[in-house]
DNA sequence: GGTAGAGCCATTTAGACAGCATGTC
DNA sequence: CTAAATGGCTCTACC
């Protein structure tokens, strides 16, 4: 469908835009979504793979709100890396259109969405947004909801449920629900009262199969018949056979396994095969990468070590081990066809929009609770949608690896021949209820258990199960839980309001349970230790680091030396369902390690550990730590121990060097090495001016002079 | 008695969102 | 064979 048939139907300058990038063209769904009811703000849910066109309905309908009816557009997505992308392409789009993003550590411009007429948010900062006061949700008129399939994920998806349903109270403003194909799309568009639009139409042809001993047992997606691929190369090893193919080609390669570990191996097996290939130029190149990520750190690490060996052959591992700086290097130099095979864990199957011409699943199990399960077929869909680079290919290939003759079909049968699965809510599940309930509570957007009831009943859960009892009871118990945490009290018979704890507890975004567990740990008598404890036993911090020797025998200690008085004995007396002390303690200790200036590399060793790991454990301590201060403010509790583990946290520093970091342009580093020359303090720096500027050099001893006279 | 190697068993296992106020080597 | 890799332990064969 020709773009130029809207002409008419929205303002000009957006199909002047659409045009200026070169878009002629509608693809399917999007003439589908058109056709019903895209510009006449009619709500959509649109069902279909990876780039086949789902962003620019989405910009369209934004756009047209804004420019065609004067009013606000909110895009949601679940991932950061994905809200970033989006923003910076729609406002290269539309530069006149006052953009805005917010999410976790970034928020653009001025405070408050008021004055911007299109928002990019993550699904948990939106929901933060509307528990805040906001008095401009009237004015939106239409909101995305990219990704929307992930409604069905166990711990993120209930957040994103509340919000829709929360939005469906807005009769006049435009849902579009963007997902990856589902086995049930048609009750998302039933419970948002939706046009249903589902697709499995794709720019780059798919070909999928199996693999099993040199030979790739092909189903050409759309003619629906078998053409088998005899693979080039050599190898008996699957994913090196395929890399040799498809490296014939010319062509990468992206492969997904089960672990990190796994990813690992992979990449140096893969290794061997690449080295020769390379020609002199790429080869340069990739040693310039290489050097880069091995100097990503401080110190090069083990990992970094590897990595950067990897990468000089052309191969590289992804997983959330990596520092950022690392994968977005990776992510370049493979989108730029230096780097040939990327080994990944799921790290790059969500999010990050990086396609390869072939895609590998090695691994379709994975531990998950206890057992080891087979991943779903939407997950396998999810992943195969990375083949194929829509500029650069005319067919993307995708395929499941098996280990011995019979896997061939048992694999069709079960992932390449079934139908997706349906998404299913996971909004009954207690710990979710709790926190939500708090922020209705909290927010006065509900007060009683009655509208509590009436607004779940309206959600996607209430559509699935219809239960009304049961979601009664559940209620019940959950508002009565958090009058005993004193978060929630009845002002009138049957009218709850929040406390003003309650309400920060809300607002600061953490689970109320944590923040009924820190509260009480304040009342207690604490060390560092304790207090790093406080905030590593919570649920926020999970995964716990490994248990060493050193953990267990000191956790042993603090139990048995302090009594009721110390907090180590208060989890007991709580109904916690994620009871794991030990290694909660284990973790208080790395995060003391980093306190004491230990090396990263000491560090990583002891707890079997990667740079991405810690630096994740640091930020999740900071935000803990400041959450715990704020609640100490509201219950009267001294902070002055908890700011200076903050700032110690941050710094990586012990306590003597706390006064000297207050200065800009003093980290660790440079306090440490004051320290060591004697120079211990601000009044120190005051007294020794020469020395200073000869332990720094003169220009930044001379700013940190003036920072000092002050 | 010492040691290398085989064999067995236990252990481990992905990812990434949120608050807030400013600046490392 | 239906997870699979790793690390630690014991047992055994051989010197």
């Amino acid at each position: 469908m020709d773009i130029l048939s809207i002409k008419g139907k929205l303002p000009f300058e957006i199909i002047e835009s659409v045009l200026s990038r070169g878009i002629t063209s509608f693809t399917p769904p999007q003439e589908a979504a058109i056709e019903k009811g895209l510009l006449s703000g009619k709500n959509l849910i649109v069902a279909a793979p990876t780039a086949s066109g789902k962003t620019l309905i989405a910009e369209i309908a934004c756009a047209n709100t804004i420019l065609g009816k004067g009013k606000k557009s909110v895009y949601i997505a679940p991932m950061r890396a994905l809200v970033m992308e989006k923003f910076n392409e729609f406002r290269a789009a539309y530069p006149y259109i006052k953009t805005t993003v917010s999410i976790g550590d970034l928020d653009s411009g001025d405070r408050g969405f008021g004055n911007y007429d299109m928002l990019f948010v993550s699904t948990e900062k939106f929901d933060s947004l509307l528990r805040h006061d906001i008095n401009w949700l009237d004015k939106v008129g239409c909101v995305i909801f990219d990704e929307m399939h992930m409604l069905g994920e166990p711990s993120r998806g209930p957040t994103l449920e509340i919000l829709i349903t929360k939005m469906l109270n807005n009769p006049n403003t435009q849902l579009i629900g963007l997902s990856a194909t589902i086995g049930n799309a048609g009750d998302l568009s039933k419970w948002i009262n939706a046009e249903l639009i589902e697709s499995d139409y794709r720019p780059v042809k798919l070909k999928r199969g199996v693999v099993y001993d040199g030979v790739a047992y092909c189903q050409d997606q759309d003619a629906g018949k078998v053409v088998d691929e005899d693979l080039y190369g050599a190898s008996k090893i699957a994913e090196i056979r395929v890399l040799e193919d498809t490296l014939s080609k010319s062509k990468q390669l992206l492969i997904f396994y089960s672990t990190k570990r796994n990813a690992e191996a992979g990449a140096v097996k893969l290794s061997y095969s690449t080295k020769e290939l390379l020609s002199a130029t790429e080869k340069e190149k990739l040693d310039e990468v290489g050097n880069r990520v091995l100097n990503a750190l401080e110190r090069p690490t083990e990992q970094c070590v590897k990595l950067a060996s990897l990468v000089k052959n052309g191969i590289a591992f992804h997983h959330a081990g990596l520092t950022n700086v690392q994968r977005n290097m990776i992510e370049d130099s493979f989108r730029k066809g230096l780097i040939k095979a990327i080994c990944s864990t799921t790290t790059l199957g969500l999010g990050v929009n990086l396609p390869a011409h072939t895609v590998i699943i090695r691994d379709v199990t994975r531990f998950d609770g206890g057992v080891n399960e087979r991943i779903g077929i939407n997950e396998v869909l999810q992943l195969f949608g990375r083949a194929g680079r829509p500029k650069y290919d005319t067919e993307g290939r995708a395929f499941l690896i098996a280990a011995y003759k019979d896997r061939v079909n048992e694999l069709y049968k079960r992932y390449l021949d079934a139908k997706p699965e349906p998404i299913v809510s996971n909004l009954g599940i207690i710990p979710v209820l709790r926190t939500h309930i708090l922020s209705f509570i909290a927010e006065e957007f509900l007060n009683n258990k009655r509208s509590i009831n009436g607004f779940l009943e309206r959600s996607f859960y209430g559509y699935q199960y219809g239960d009304k009892k049961h979601i009664a009871h559940v209620v019940d118990a959950v508002v009565d839980e958090l009058r005993g945490f004193e978060f929630v009290e009845e002002v009138d018979r049957g009218v709850y309001n929040a406390t003003k704890l309650g309400k920060r507890v809300s607002e600061l975004y953490i689970d109320p349970l944590s923040a009924r567990w820190m509260l009480n740990c304040m009342e207690k008598d604490n060390d560092t230790i304790g207090m790093l404890y406080m905030i590593s036993n919570t649920l926020e911090m999970r995964p716990y680091a490994k248990v060493t020797e050193e953990a267990e025998s000191m956790y042993a200690a603090y139990r048995y030396i302090h009594g009721d008085e110390y907090i180590f004995n208060e989890m007991d007396r709580m109904d916690y369902g994620y009871y794991d002390p030990v290694r909660a303690f284990s973790t208080a200790l790395l995060l003391k390690d980093w306190m004491d200036e230990n090396k990263e590399q000491d560090i990583m060793k002891k707890y079997l550990t990667t740079p991405g790991e810690i630096y994740s454990k640091l930020s999740n301590a900071d935000w803990l730590i400041y959450s715990a201060i704020e609640l100490a403010k509201l219950s009267h509790v001294k902070t002055h121990e908890m700011i200076n583990i903050r700032v110690r946290l941050r710094y990586g520093i012990k306590e003597e060097l706390l006064d000297l970091v207050r200065l800009e342009q003093i980290g660790r580093v440079r306090a440490r090495l004051l320290y060591i020359n004697g120079i211990k303090s601000v009044a120190d720096i005051r007294k020794n001016p020469e020395k200073v500027e000869r332990l720094l050099g003169k220009d930044l001893g001379k700013r940190i002079m003036e920072q000092a006279i002050v």
